[in-house]
DNA sequence: CTCACTTTGTGCATAGGTTCACAAACGTCT
DNA sequence: AGACGTTTGTGAACCTATGCACAAAGTGAG
């Protein structure tokens, strides 16, 4: 079974979440016309170690050279291909409030390969509404709508309270992967994979390290280079030169 | 020092990450008027093992009655303390385009301490626009705003070209705490905390793990269980077409 | 061809996180 | 008071992730 040559190798969920790194970075490379990318060069564009930039990359098979580096469209396709990427992902999006509508807005999807099929919302003052060329329709049309394009992945933006029962329809009619924006823990059958998104979250966990911080600085237990300096950039010791 | 009673704990960072979680959920049951709540009826709640529960609550301090359970109001109160929830964190928002605008406008914030006191854009349409109560000013007001009610975090909402220059312009006003949801690698001092919210890597993570299911389903590997009576309702044939 | 140099890919050690399983602590009932 | 069922808090095992260090594999010069 696992002797298979072509055996789809376990990615650490990890490695996962740092691809789209990666590739954001090798794009941003590939723009400016370079063709070869150290491991030493494109880990520090992006913030990690080297050997966890190797390690990671190492896991979608060898695409480097040893002594030379890696061709970044080479590797920019590589990392697409291992994510899912060239292939075309219809995305809808349910709740098109202010968060709703800058989503829809935002171009920074479509690049990658995840297409804006549908919007859902069901206030009437919204209704016939367009934003970005797709039509804000009832979220009972639903079912209509995705039997003509079926949608891969839903984007939850409605308030919290209404969070379970979107779902709820949206696992019905066969999605399988959702976004969710709202704060609400949605309980799903288990081949349904959720991600949420809380920036409130992100806050908190801002504002724990800055109390932390706060602390720390009041006592005297090796704070002496809070107050230093000043903006000298953390460029690490090992920013390579160019 | 260590034997000091009030000793600043050492919490791991995935715990703090699902403190955040366990809060709401406890605001929630506060809500409703539950007084006391076991391990495992809040684990379940938000989705996690109770042993996994117990033990990050045990990093902030003994708050539970064995054969009892939790207090809702203190435990609530406790994990607001530890996460610095029960000070006032004053918060800026760089870039009013749709992004900061659905921001500045939402209420979840507010609700935890966090309090918005400037909004920042350099455009002119936007000059002497009021979201939420707070108008918007040209970022170089940022010295005089700050000086008058200290920013404690920045959140950046531009585009990722004028993404490092905002952010440096903040640390240098003394702002330690950094919240991006530009597309960009942030390179600051390494006493500034710098979290990045990237909805586009979320995106790409669920194609990953879609992608995965689908190969998975094409291969007799072991997915008998694929099939289990979770899902009642037979969601059409993931549709692979090129 | 050989040597010197560069950089990848990976084995291994360390660190961090999760889950199990159970003794200790508590309330309650008799 | 003592026995009993419940639930916490935590040691220990297990699993995952990170970082180090180096052999293997390549390039290019002489
Ligand atoms: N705006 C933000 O910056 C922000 C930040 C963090 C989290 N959120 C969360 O994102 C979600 C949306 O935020 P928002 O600011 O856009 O809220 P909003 O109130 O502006 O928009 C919610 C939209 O959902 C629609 N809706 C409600 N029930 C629906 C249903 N059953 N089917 C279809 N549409 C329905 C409403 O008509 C409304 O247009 C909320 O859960 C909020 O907590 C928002
Ligand atoms: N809209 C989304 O759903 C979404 C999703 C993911 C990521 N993002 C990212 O969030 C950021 C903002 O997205 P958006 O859709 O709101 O973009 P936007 O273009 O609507 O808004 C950007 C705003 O920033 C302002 N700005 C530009 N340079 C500035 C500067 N130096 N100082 C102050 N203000 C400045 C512009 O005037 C504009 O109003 C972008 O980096 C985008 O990639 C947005």
């Amino acid at each position: 079974m696992s002797a298979d040559p072509a055996v789809r190798r376990e990615i650490p969920d990890a490695t996962v979440a740092r691809l789209p790194e990666y590739l954001r970075s090798l794009s941003r490379l590939a723009e400016q016309g370079v063709l070869s990318v150290s491991s030493e060069e494109l880990s520090a564009a992006v913030g990690v170690r080297s050997a966890q930039l190797r390690k990671d990359l190492s896991h979608l098979g060898s695409y480097g050279v040893r002594g030379v580096g890696y061709e970044v469209d080479t590797l920019a396709f590589e990392i697409s291909r291992a994510l899912g990427l060239t292939q075309d992902w219809p995305v809808a999006i349910v709740g098109m409030g202010n968060l709703g509508h800058a989503l829809a807005s935002y171009s920074g999807f479509v690049t990658k390969g995840f297409r804006i099929v549908a919007l859902f919302d069901d206030d009437p003052a919204l209704r016939g509404e367009t934003v970005a060329g797709v039509a804000i329709q009832p979220f009972r049309e639903l079912r209509s709508r995705h039997g003509a394009d079926p949608i891969a992945i839903g984007v939850i933006a409605t308030p919290a309270a209404a969070a379970q029962t979107v779902c709820d329809e949206l696992v019905e009619v066969g999605v399988r992967s959702i976004l969710n924006f709202a704060p609400a823990v949605l309980s799903v059958p288990e081949d349904v994979d959720v991600r949420r998104v809380d920036l409130s979250t992100e806050l908190q966990i801002l504002a724990f390290h800055a109390q932390q911080k706060a602390l720390a600085g009041l006592q005297p237990v090796g704070a002496a280079h809070a107050l230093d300096g000043c903006v000298a950039h953390a460029a690490d010791p090992e920013a390579v030169a160019t």
